[in-house]
DNA sequence: ATCAAAAATGATACAACGTATCATTTAAGT
DNA sequence: ACTTAAATGATACGTTGTATCATTTTTGAT
């Protein structure tokens, strides 16, 4: 099971590092290990819990300031997303697929920080969108985030 | 106008003092002036911002610690609400009614942080609880808070 | 290979939001 | 008036995040 993890886990970087490279870009040694250390994860985590992730596992302290401008170079390659309602990032769950994918939403666990990113019906959205636009506001992002409650940490 | 707006916090004030007394609870002078700062604000404000306009205003410094435990009992009044997306407050729109209100869903501008309030209509709220069961979650509140841009703010 | 320019990373300081804790003041009830 | 509880103040600190400048690494042209 961690062996399967580790396999999807490099698969992953693999499909990361082909992409920056078509995009012209470079999936940095740095970079890799923010990344790896997001995929390793089952839930969401801090740029600072990143800090620490080098720390226990690498063997050094990648500084906060190059965390945060890391995860904002993956999330520029859509290798990751920035959870506002959490202050967390997580790995995008679609580095695997070649195809395209509707938007995603994020359902949060305000407890434990897991993360489960799905896809809400187009008609669903479209009437959320017809609601905000009659009070004459336009959401922000149709990449939704919602602050939940998991199966894990609910009696 | 400036009038007008002032009649309304009057009477919002109002009724926020009858209510604190029947539930035994009391509207101090600090907790009146942070609530009127609230709703003589067209947007949401920080508890930073409302030592602010306590300096502005009032002519002292509230200290910010003091800030954050009136807005918590305010918000257990059901008098403000607190909006986690952008870490401020809003005076509730319905201090003013009696009638039972639906759960509210916020519209934060995140521009100007303008917010509007509305009610989603019942079966688009169900829609998106079966979506999010589906996922084996549950939204941790029905009351929602949206990342908009309003209609002053985008061209 | 060398060297200049660009990209990436490090170090430091600081800002905003928020909580924990203990001290002080104010109001309530006997 | 006095005791107790409620409310507020003061201080210190924790977390997330940005601004700025210095240093290192990589790239590309010669």
């Amino acid at each position: 099971m961690a062996a399967h993890k580790a396999q999807t886990t490099l698969s992953a970087l693999k499909q990361a590092e082909s992409r920056c490279n078509t995009r012209g870009t470079r999936l940095t040694e740095k970079r890799r290990q923010v990344l790896t250390g997001l995929l390793d994860s089952k839930k969401a985590l801090s740029a600072y819990e990143l800090t620490d992730y080098c720390r226990d596992h690498l063997g050094y302290q990648l500084p906060a300031m190059s965390v945060y401008r890391i995860l904002e170079f993956l999330e520029g390659e859509s290798l990751v997303h920035r959870l506002d309602l959490a202050k967390k990032y997580v790995a995008c769950s679609h580095i695997l697929c070649d195809h395209e994918h509707d938007l995603p939403q994020f359902l949060i666990c305000k407890e434990c920080y897991r993360v489960q990113e799905i896809s809400i019906k187009r008609n669903l959205m479209q009437s959320l969108n017809r609601s905000v636009e009659e009070a004459d506001f336009k959401l922000a992002s149709q990449q939704l985030e919602f602050d939940c409650v998991c199966s894990d940490c609910y009696e």
